[in-house]
DNA sequence: TGCGATCCTTGATCTACATCAAGGATCCGC
DNA sequence: GCGGATCCTTGATGTAGATCAAGGATCGCA
């Protein structure tokens, strides 16, 4: 199932190698940071980084799924950002970090110092380009999040969120269908992402389950059977499909 | 009261010279800007931008106040960004924008023709550079936004938004106690940031002005008079002062 | 200086979701 | 394959904030 990852895989047969923060590199930028590179596995549950952390080093997530969260004074806790692979941790310029990173299942990061990191990207504008273009992205979809914590229903989040699993994951459409699909995450990490509670999330996972419109295998494994429907339940305008 | 913007203000005496785009540039980067710049005024309640626009021009906000804002289907909005001077418009690599870009009090922009100042971009890594500054420091303003959309109360969200605006006006402390600050929008305005309607920010203000917190002179003008209780309001870890 | 438009306040009521509670399913180590 | 831990579901009840409603303040323009 799992990309068989050793200590040193070649970046050419690397899942993420066009999507990652090496997307644009060339074969000889590729050679320095597969010198740079060593391979990091985190437990599902356990902590890859802490709030206020100094930042030793930065990596892409090859496998697995981690997450980005907040905190306030009585541990009401938000998820801020979700990373599945090809996402990026860290950042230039900066040695702290504001929020805890988890890995919600088991994760694995190609890491880099930060330091030297810092150093090839002046001379890498490739890289640079790139860890620009990501974090662009980040900033869409934390706006897309922002609307949807501030604004949308509690049926609207649950089917916003399986839209973008759906998108994430890039999953093939078999006539209107799709492959059974994997919740890389508990009802309780599900409702700190969309804030709501687990109870509210599993209801809204059942009622749309009732409606037809998505079923469960397993607790973990479900299919989209309405792809129509689903989206027409986030709320979205259809007008921009975005 | 406001800075007096001619069509050609030198960059030498721009207000936000040292906090915008141009932060970094030195004397000969200025001048190349200096001839590609124009100045563009919108009143407030002015679109400047609609969702899904080609981007032609890309600027800061020179003075006044903008927001970013998107729309559900059935017209729900939810402001994803308040633009206030020093502030970026406009993504290189990107020529459309996912949001409509609004005046909320009248603004003066600095405008560069998008095309030309994506070529500037190669040439002048200081200008790419704080590019990305800029881009990180919304990516954490916008973490910040999803837990106070997420988690906090309306209490929490209004202590949270008055404590922002302390902070980005950087007015002067008299003793603990603050300046007059300027409320730079409207009730609803507040509300479509704050992801609450109207009336429960009407309440909450008033509930920290009976509490002795804020104090209103005028509905637009207001201070704060106890800085520590306003802290504590926003449900905030003071462990960690961000 | 007067009048309509906009913005704000305050009160009464409603409701979506949180909270509280209990039982059932699934997983995992021995 | 047994027993506790974890995760999920479902029901009953509570409540923060939305919605509905009406009146008051302030602004801007003739």
């Amino acid at each position: 199932m799992n990309f068989p990852l050793k200590a040193a895989v070649k970046c050419g047969q690397c899942p993420i190698r066009h999507r990652a923060v090496c997307a644009h590199c060339d074969d000889d930028e590729l050679t320095l940071l597969e010198h740079m590179k060593s391979y990091k596995t985190f437990a599902a549950g356990e902590t890859i980084l802490w709030r206020g952390d100094e930042l030793a080093f930065v990596g892409s997530v090859v496998q697995g799924v981690a997450s980005l969260s907040k905190t306030l004074e009585d541990g009401r806790t938000q998820m801020v950002g979700l990373l599945l692979p090809s996402d990026f941790i860290g950042r230039p310029g900066r040695q702290q970090i504001e929020f805890d990173v988890t890995a919600t299942t088991e994760v694995t990061l190609c890491c880099f110092e930060r330091k030297p990191f810092e150093q090839l990207i002046q001379n890498t504008p490739h890289v640079a380009q790139r860890l620009m273009e990501l974090a662009l992205d980040e900033l869409d979809a934390a706006r897309d999040w922002m609307l949807l914590l501030g604004r949308k229903t509690a049926r609207e989040k649950i089917a916003t969120f399986v839209q973008m699993l759906v998108r994430r994951t890039q999953v093939r459409h078999i006539d209107g269908k799709l492959h059974p699909l994997s919740m890389p995450m508990t009802r309780e990490q599900i409702a700190d992402y969309l804030g709501l509670t687990l109870e509210t999330v599993s209801r809204q996972f059942n009622g749309l389950k009732k409606e037809g419109v998505i079923a469960f295998s397993d607790r973990r494994q479900f299919e989209v059977l309405d792809l129509a429907g689903l989206h027409a339940a986030t709320g979205d305008d259809a007008e921009f499909i975005s």
